[in-house]
DNA sequence: TTGACATATTCAATTTCTTGAGTATACCGT
DNA sequence: ACGGTATACTCAAGAAATTGAATATGTCAA
């Protein structure tokens, strides 16, 4: 499970609260290649800090528990090191939306058109967001080092990934239309 | 979660044993929108059929456990309707090669470049197989009744996804090139 | 005839993920 | 002053997925 190792790899970065971790996961970079929760990712920390693969400092507020400040350590930057000297699969697709192709001639056209101009918009919203996390890479594209370039690679990927969905959308809609109005 | 109402979909088109249903999450289906372990097949069908959503006729096989070729039932094709009328969210994305671009700069430029050929090809490979699940639909595109558009919409999706990280492994591979030649 | 591959199902341990609640303060706008 | 949102972390139950093994036969090719 790669969890574990983005969490490492976004401490390689800087050192971030459990709550900073998780918002990247929401926000960022959660929008172009992985989700997860609050709750795993405190898990996940509490689990790598026990394995001494991270180390947080405790800073202490006023009023209310510690907020951590984790930092990977040399054991950390070592496993992730090692798991990116591996290779690695394709992820599993699992997509809902799949399940219209099986069983889409159980309810009316009407049902599928809709759910499938929902998903338009709602890639289409995504979209935007991604577009935004890549402008000051976009700007920069061909004097980028290294580390910057990896991380707009990434976020092209998001990028293209929600394009591909509105343009299958568009040509999914159109067939359809199509088919019924013949 | 929609492994339920995926089989749920495979057993509403023709019923099937839990080792064709399993059959299809790897070859079929599985390649364009949804992988499941034998084992979890098992496991939901059981599960399915305690819940009368699904019911077996076992089929005694000399020598070894009865084949069951499994049915919905009544009340498992209204669940699989009430499920699709509900609007779906697009799934998670959980890619691991993602991680690369949070922390590829910690391997030399060799090592992410041949993870990314690696996956290219593996994408090509596996568009082939989607390919060639659709050359039936593909053929009669304009002519195909609505359950085998869906099909052929859904399958296509697959084909798009493949096509799409072909072509983001060569533009990484591009620019990534570029980069360390500069 | 041996070994690989396909058919067909079951069990069980463990890890991961989801869901939902609980605690507590700060800041901003209306 | 109030509600909404953001910050910041914890706990726990239950569902789902992964990993790995066990059982047993049929078929096809080298």
């Amino acid at each position: 499970m790669a969890l574990k190792h983005t969490i490492l790899a976004f401490l390689s970065r800087q050192s971030l609260s459990g709550y900073d971790v998780a918002k990247e996961f929401a926000e960022g970079f959660g929008s172009c290649f992985w989700k997860a929760s609050q709750q795993q990712v405190y898990a996940e920390l509490t689990k790598l800090e026990q394995q001494g693969k991270v180390a947080y400092e405790a800073i202490p507020q006023p009023g209310r528990l510690d907020k951590k400040i984790y930092s990977i350590t040399e054991q950390g930057q070592q496993e992730l090191l090692d798991w990116l000297t591996q290779p690695c699969e394709p992820s599993a697709i699992r997509e809902d939306l799949g399940v219209m192709g099986l069983a889409g001639h159980l309810v009316s056209p009407q049902v599928v058109i809709r759910e499938i101009e929902r998903r338009r918009q709602l890639h289409l919203e995504t979209l935007q967001q991604v577009k935004k996390l890549d402008e000051h890479f976009a700007k920069h594209r061909d004097s980028l080092e290294l580390k910057d370039l990896y991380m707009h690679l990434i976020i092209r990927r998001g990028i293209r990934y929600q394009e591909e969905w509105v343009a299958w959308c568009d040509e999914a809609l159109g067939a359809i239309t199509q088919a019924v109005n013949r």
